[in-house]
DNA sequence: AAACGGCGGAACGCAACCGTAACGTCCTGG
DNA sequence: CCAGGACGTTACGGTTGCGTTCCGCCGTTT
């Protein structure tokens, strides 16, 4: 019943003003300014901000990556980082990423949304990354998958979301090179 | 002239605020009220929302960690995972860090003061940890500063402040080994 | 004793926003 | 041609916050 094309304009809106002004500060006026739209449409739809937000974030995060299957570990780990620093590299999402895991903090719904979104999957891409290099031979058994997504995202999240400096190809492959000594030397 | 006692309790207010709501819905009013002080007694101090915050913030983050040197690069090592894993885990810090970072993001201003105060320091952290290992013939020359600090707070940061989700002092030790090897192995 | 100045408190005009209720419009089926 | 329903838009009262101004209080300085 609900005119899709008003959904979409609405759905676009909020990601555009959730990258600009952030959750804490989103307005539904603004929204709604925004997507051409009138506040109504809006609460027709979703019954509150959070509920709006969660929704259409999650809806947006939820649209899965592929899991890593390259052949050989290194393959999966330059496939795996250069997915990663687009996406952190993407004006909206490098935004609205740090905006919701601050938001979290306080908000546990939002949490509980986020760690759905993003743990969850990452952590199948982090036992099945090392799984296979394991079974490969890459690694040594044992090797901490977990271990294994923070040596790989963290740095490369730290880079691109915090300090904010743009990697470059020489430091990727640097930090590929460091990150693979790393799993391949300290597990045993 | 102006009283030291409520200067004082202004500073903690907007902490405490900080934490709570994050600086998007950070409110002179609420700050005041939390004080326990006018909203006169703030704008006497400072001009307006931004200037009181990044004063405040960066005051607190400048008193500055001592740089590492206990005499062994492990023991360096250590001893930065420590000091960064505690401050990550305060219950104030680990909510404004993010929320900051996030609003740097879109505020130049935030920003800048963010990279005087965090990253300014950490490059000297990193330059002097690898600089008094290599020296000692702990790390092969050439072994990129920046790199290592990513190596080491990347993680950290990505667990503590991203995951949420408490390092044991086993995981500690498996990073640690990690980074270790990592930075000896990669640079040759 | 008198002047000074920071203090809390209250109120101001202004702007943004919330959530709702009334309104007009478009489409569909009879 | 019209009735009915679902739609988006407009208008509204109420709240919150900003940054400012004025007031009376009180401790300090001169």
């Amino acid at each position: 019943m609900l005119r899709s094309d008003i959904t979409v304009a609405i759905r676009d809106a909020v990601m555009h003003e959730l990258a600009e002004v952030g959750y804490g500060r989103l307005s539904i006026e603004a929204v709604a300014r925004r997507a051409g739209v009138g506040k109504t449409a809006i609460y027709r739809r979703w019954s509150n901000k959070l509920e709006m937000v969660l929704e259409i974030v999650s809806d947006v995060a939820g649209r899965t990556v592929p899991l890593p299957d390259t052949g050989s570990f290194a393959g999966d780990l330059q496939l795996i980082m250069m997915i990663v620093s687009r996406a952190l590299q993407h004006r909206i999402a490098s935004q609205i990423i740090p905006d919701l895991m601050a938001e979290a903090a306080r908000n546990p719904q939002i949490a509980e949304t986020l760690q759905k979104a993003l743990r969850t999957h990452q952590q199948a891409v982090g036992e099945k990354l090392v799984g296979q290099a394991v079974t490969r031979g890459e690694l040594p058994e044992g090797t901490d998958p977990d271990l294994a997504v923070d040596l790989i995202l963290g740095p490369l999240y730290w880079r691109l979301a915090v300090s904010r400096t743009k990697p470059d190809a020489e430091y990727l492959e640097k930090l590929m090179a460091a990150v693979t000594v790393a799993l391949r030397g300290s597990a045993g």
